[in-house]
DNA sequence: AGGTGTGAACACTTTCACAGCA
DNA sequence: TGCTGTGAAAGTGTTCACACCT
């Protein structure tokens, strides 16, 4: 199912050439966008003005109205954004109508919040394939879901025609196995460890290292000092 | 609310020298670069040129270079770096020296694979404190650690100076914890609920949202058949 | 030679400011 | 009148290229 490539072939709702690159803090915004929206729509909002977006997405209103300029016009001079549209403007744009077909591998501590994430289901990833090593952890039942064993990824993958990949295991099997995913055929990586992996270029990688967003919190109170006297580091 | 910026107003206190602004992208970096540092570190090497660095953090050597020209010179010219000397450095610029107190909000499912994520031990940030709002939470052990009531928020972050919290709970209280963590104290706040923190200035806020990232996804996947003209790889 | 440190060029992103339309 | 959409300006981040040191 779900051809990948070419389904705004013919009758495309865009406007002109989205061929330009679209940079990824406002792929970012966007889905911060989208859900801003639905609480507002949630909260019998109509129309929103592009001020009104910014204040409740912590931006400005002109990066607002330039973000969704890249896609199109979608706004109403004097009035501002239809809320409803909008929201189907912008889960089109990112494909959420596409029901992508998720597997999560790696069925350890991490893997299962992020199996029970209720954030991914109520946003449409839904995850009906999990994979792991473990022995003891194979053939258990997670709601629905059966956690399978790791030597059938690249059956699994096919059959279920996998899209993307979230992966949950140790930094030390993280690039084996995303090399098994991409051979079988995902398109996408979700990556949980904390490592660099190398794929090939048209695979699409998303790494969320939470080390790092900790480091850098690090980093910042220890600056935070350092404006009247810095206390130097000499060699 | 939050009267923005009152600080900066005239001029500027801050000091020429390593107090202009450090961008995110690099900060992000240089936390890469001391995990590959280590893993070399760990294989035995004793020198690594910048070019070797940018190889394994899949950046370029004038990046590298660039990165830490911001905080010193640490090189060798003809030689390259001390694998050893440099992960001090970088260890000492992230403030990872600092042995900061850390607690965590939420002793849900995702906080606790947060509470028993190997990696944030290993880095040093030691997880001693852990909150909830749960009466069947609330005085269960994880490890030596006891789950205590969020109610004594005040009293225990005043009592253990906690610096960072680590909040894992649900969007609709995110932004009212994160107040009082604030007003009693708190300087960071690494923030796992899908909600836009309003925070005074002065703290610092690290967002770490996975819906976003499957998002990121999913709009690249969409697109990638849409490209103006594949480059297949000529021979 | 070999590889760093860095100003200058370049590329990309955000903000400004205003024409144009509902 | 009010608010969008968008070129142009300003601001930031990355890459280049080479002087300079070991």
């Amino acid at each position: 199912m779900i051809p990948a490539a070419r389904r705004f072939t013919a009758a495309s709702p865009l406007r002109n050439a989205v061929s330009t690159k679209i940079s990824d803090s406002t792929v970012r915004r966007l889905s911060h966008y989208l859900r801003v929206l639905e609480a507002m729509h949630l909260q019998g909002e109509a129309t929103a003005s592009s001020d009104a977006l910014a204040g409740r997405a912590g931006t400005t209103a002109a990066q607002v109205r330039k973000d969704f300029s890249h896609f199109g016009s979608f706004g109403k001079r004097g009035t501002g954004y239809d809320v409803a549209a909008l929201v189907r403007e912008i889960r089109s744009i990112l494909g959420l109508g596409t029901a992508w077909n998720v597997a999560l591998i790696g069925a350890g501590r991490i893997g299962s919040a992020l199996f029970e994430y209720g954030d991914f289901r109520s946003r449409g990833f839904r995850i009906d394939t999990v994979l792991d090593v473990d022995p003891e952890r194979i053939g258990v039942s997670w709601g629905s879901v059966v956690i399978e064993d790791i030597s059938e990824l690249e059956r699994i993958v096919r059959e279920r025609e996998i899209d993307i990949v979230i992966l949950a295991v140790p930094a030390s099997q993280a690039q084996a196995v995303a090399d098994r995913a991409v051979e079988a055929g995902v398109r996408g990586i979700l990556n949980f460890a904390p490592e660099q992996l190398q794929l090939p270029e048209e695979i699409a990688l998303q790494n969320v290292n939470m080390v790092m967003e900790l480091e850098s919190l690090s980093f910042e109170l220890t600056r935070a000092g350092r404006a009247p006297e810095s206390e130097a580091l000499a060699g």
